[in-house]
DNA sequence: ATAACGTACAACCATATGGTTGTACATACT
DNA sequence: AGTATGTACAACCATATGGTTGTACGTTAT
């Protein structure tokens, strides 16, 4: 999921397909690559469900499927909360200047 | 560096590290692969500026660098507020069901 | 019917990636 | 001094990745 945001042309994609669904050919068009490297994009786009395809007519429209990019920002948003915690620690050190010694801080996990 | 949170050794690694600094040999020991593989995981987190590490002795140890993070949760809050402004757009043509409205295709950017 | 379009997919290629082992070296421990 | 620890780095390997071209097939337009 990550990975399949991990490249430049993929973000990009994602990018154009939130703006307003997107056939592969006129996303395809956009990029100075084949029509089979986009295509190929947008199957990795597809497997992580960050992106849908629905057939119309002879064209496969691209949509994005917010929920899955709503993940990954869970994730980062879990990241940022452990360096809350961490902060508060910190805080809580400087709260108490006195400490009881040691320094030792240094925690396993 | 969404390339480099795209590995979960990695994304574990920025976990513990988010929890408090730690010594790459302190780190290679909580995972089921040798110590030069966790320390190209560490290089790839590193070059990615989403930990640095500093000297202590014989001992290296890593330490979170959540501004980076925050850098990507930012791209992902950018998407969206793309998807919100598609919303926006598709409440706009609920709201004038009326509207033939070809010419009203107004958007943020 | 025939041509053009949009897509799917396979085969192929070069490079990147994630892992290994081995060697080397500086720092700490006894 | 000698040994153990923590790190750095190179060489190597298998597989994944991002790209290409070529072929095939259904749909739309002429």
């Amino acid at each position: 999921m990550f990975h399949a945001l991990a490249d430049t042309t993929r973000r990009d994609i994602v990018t154009r397909v939130l703006h307003g669904e997107c056939s592969v050919s006129t996303l395809a068009a956009g990029y100075d690559m084949s029509f089979a490297a986009v295509q190929k994009h947008v199957a990795v786009l597809e497997r992580a469900q960050i992106v849908t395809k629905q057939r119309n007519g002879r064209e496969q429209l691209v949509r994005a499927n917010i929920k899955t990019v709503r993940e990954a920002a869970k994730v980062l948003d879990h990241f940022e909360a452990l360096w809350q915690g961490r902060i508060d620690r910190i805080g809580d050190l400087l709260a108490e200047p006195k400490g009881k010694g040691k320094g030792n801080d240094r925690r396993k996990h």
